[in-house]
DNA sequence: CGACACATGTAACACGTTACATGATTTG
DNA sequence: CAAATCATGTAACGTGTTACATGTGTCG
């Protein structure tokens, strides 16, 4: 998920100011923290596509972006758009440990363990995060897409290891 | 994950040229197609930084190219590393279903039922390749991973509906 | 021979990351 | 007042994407 998209459908809601933006990218998408510079030269990228404008002239020192049609549309369109299979859900523990097999040198059970306690702990500080802080319905769905995602990773790794298991039996 | 570090570990298994490697990534990494040209530039940084090497002088037009000392550290600890759990796992879907949420005049389970088709269709697709070609191991792990997390994605989605119709029999 | 895969690159541009500069506003 | 947050930007660099140029090897 590109921030440039983000952008988009966050002033699909309502128009506001870059600072505005990122506080909300942050919120609403559950990624890291973004640099406030992206958001500012990705607007002026949007801006110079006719995808967004913006009022200068409202004596604020907080500059409001807003759609355009184009920009409203294209919005939607990416809403919309399942995007390429292949491309969409790459699991970055599954990267890491299928690259690792044939490695001379490196046992792949150790780094399939390494990966699952970060996981365990990750998914254990999550549940206790969410158990202080009484969420909101988007704070909710975004610590249950980490932890569904982490999960599916942890199960993965099971899975993983027991064919590493079959192979060796049969070698 | 990054075409960088894959490289490196990809040459952590055996020295390759530049074709080779890209061949290699794309089979073992599962992820989309990548476009050669950024292998040579990635490498030529690589170079750039000490972390490879290679012999041009072998009278074949092919390259090889080879890690370094310093090359073959990086790549172990990259491996080993779990990375940042904030960056780690996120969801392509996830984050336009959370990004829906709230834009006027788009209706979220329109967009939920959009992803869960496509989603859908695509592990149905995955299921059937599977059946066809019989995969040695990695390749089945590649299937796997895919698979798992299409699944995972799913599950959030079913989640995601039922605390929507519940937030709206409150209001 | 003609098409396609193999093989190595370069150029231009889009996007992400880190760091810095500058000043207003809020808050302890 | 001092420090933190709000707010807008610029600069430099790393990485990803797309397109093109160039030539070799292979196979029908």
């Amino acid at each position: 998920m590109k921030v440039r998209d983000a952008l988009l459908v966050l002033l699909a809601r309502h128009p506001a100011h870059g600072y505005q933006l990122k506080v909300d990218y942050e919120r609403i998408t559950g990624a890291g923290p973004v640099n406030v510079g992206q958001i500012y030269t990705t607007l002026d990228r949007l801006r110079r596509d006719d995808l967004v404008d913006r009022d200068t002239d409202g004596g604020d020192r907080r500059v409001p972006y807003y759609l355009t049609d184009k920009g409203r549309s294209s919005a939607l369109a990416w809403l919309l758009d399942p995007g390429d299979p292949s491309t969409n859900g790459r699991s970055a523990v599954a990267g890491k440990v299928l690259l690792a097999l044939g490695v001379p040198g490196i046992d792949a059970h150790a780094v399939i363990d390494a990966h699952r306690l970060a996981l365990l702990a990750s998914v254990q500080a999550t549940r206790r995060r969410t158990r202080n802080h009484a969420l909101d319905l988007e704070g909710r769905l975004v610590i249950e897409a980490e932890v569904a995602v982490s999960e599916a990773e942890l199960r993965w790794l099971d899975l993983c290891e027991a064919e590493l298991r079959t192979a060796e039996r049969k070698s």
